[in-house]
DNA sequence: ACCTTATCTGGACATTGGCAAGATAAAGGT
DNA sequence: ACCTTTATCTTGCCAATGTCCAGATAAGGT
């Protein structure tokens, strides 16, 4: 029950389903993205998906929640190795950790904001996107020293310092920031950094 | 050769593909789009449009084009009924407009910026991209005194407002700006002067 | 009139997602 | 131990899709 000498009941197939749907988003983007391909990446009959993911939708939702979890973990990995402990110091953090996930896994990142092929429905997807937000909104709570939620004013920094860095991410990824296209890895962050700027004061 | 007569030889087959295109684009999203279905909407063989686009990219790089010059014109269309001559007021305008066209045409926004099926290296779509782009630097090059091309914090101040605004709308149409979602159309704009003034200081 | 070129048709092929029926294994109750 | 139930995976099938290819049809130039 170990490994690849049961033909029948993979062991963990739903994990090994979700490895290779990222393997082949990331090589074929959204559009090329095929279910039969998945499987048979990891070597199962065609319809094996189906029973842990429903259809293409599931599967990509769950790839998308999973893709919400490591986002949230990149923000708060940056903020880690941030000696720094002012309000606007953590914020800029989590935007370049924002940007690291986007960078790191571009086509996931499209997958969970952009596509019209996931199950925006489904529960587990919403839970770890809403808990991205949250992180976002208590970045802005801390530097403002009102919740978001209570405060009309913070929460237009919410949608700013997000709108911005996203907007920062997509345009990026679009191939449509032609000046930004170039530059090294410092150089953009010291770029992003400048542009941020502008929202957090 | 006017109408619905000549079997052979439709007229105008492009123009009618392109219409086509859209209206299946706005109707199924990128993803489900099918070269197929424009072909029977508009009355000709499966494979008539390759003749005229290449194939699936090279119909969707022109839809994309045309995307361009109309996002292009919704800008300058807010600019136009913006009786104000403050430069500020004017990159508002044209943010105004980006938002315009994204919720009249979000499908064709998500395919310009967002897919992978269109064939980013087709001149036309180029020059029409870059033309937008210029729009947004020649408003910054007014309200800043400098050309974008020329100072690095102009250019920074540019790729600030573009950000913000595409983020915004973005974040918008993928439904993950939950407290904006359910506003009134006057509502959401006063609340995105309120979110693009942080960048406009 | 003839030839060239542009435009469109129709058939072919491999690939895809989803469905249904069946095979195989694990678990659970008696 | 045995039998039943459930979970898991396979196989065969279907309609739909994108692209290629050979041809049919029209338009234009000579």
């Amino acid at each position: 029950m170990t490994e690849e000498k049961t033909a029948y009941h993979h062991g963990d197939l739903r994990a090994a389903l979700l490895g290779a749907a990222e393997t082949v988003l990331a090589d074929t983007g959204i559009e090329g993205f095929s279910l039969r391909r998945v499987a048979r990446e990891v070597g199962v009959s065609h319809s094996a998906p189906a029973h842990h993911f429903g259809d293409t939708q599931g599967l990509l939702a769950a790839l998308a929640a999973e893709g919400f979890r490591r986002f949230l973990a990149a923000m708060q990995r940056r903020q880690a190795v941030c000696t720094s402990t002012d309000p606007e110091d953590l914020l800029v953090a989590s935007g370049l950790g924002y940007l690291d996930f986007t960078q790191a896994a571009p086509a996931l990142f499209k997958l969970m904001f952009g596509s019209d092929r996931v199950d925006t429905c489904d529960p587990d997807l919403e839970r770890h996107a809403s808990a991205a937000f949250d992180h976002l909104a208590s970045d802005i709570a801390r530097l403002r020293g009102v919740s978001p939620y209570q405060d009309q004013d913070a929460m237009a920094d919410v949608m700013a310092s997000w709108s911005m860095v996203h907007g920062f991410a997509s345009l990026l990824l679009s191939g449509r920031m032609q000046p930004v296209q170039h530059m090294t890895e410092v150089e953009r962050e010291a770029f992003f950094r400048k542009v941020f700027a502008r929202v957090t004061q």
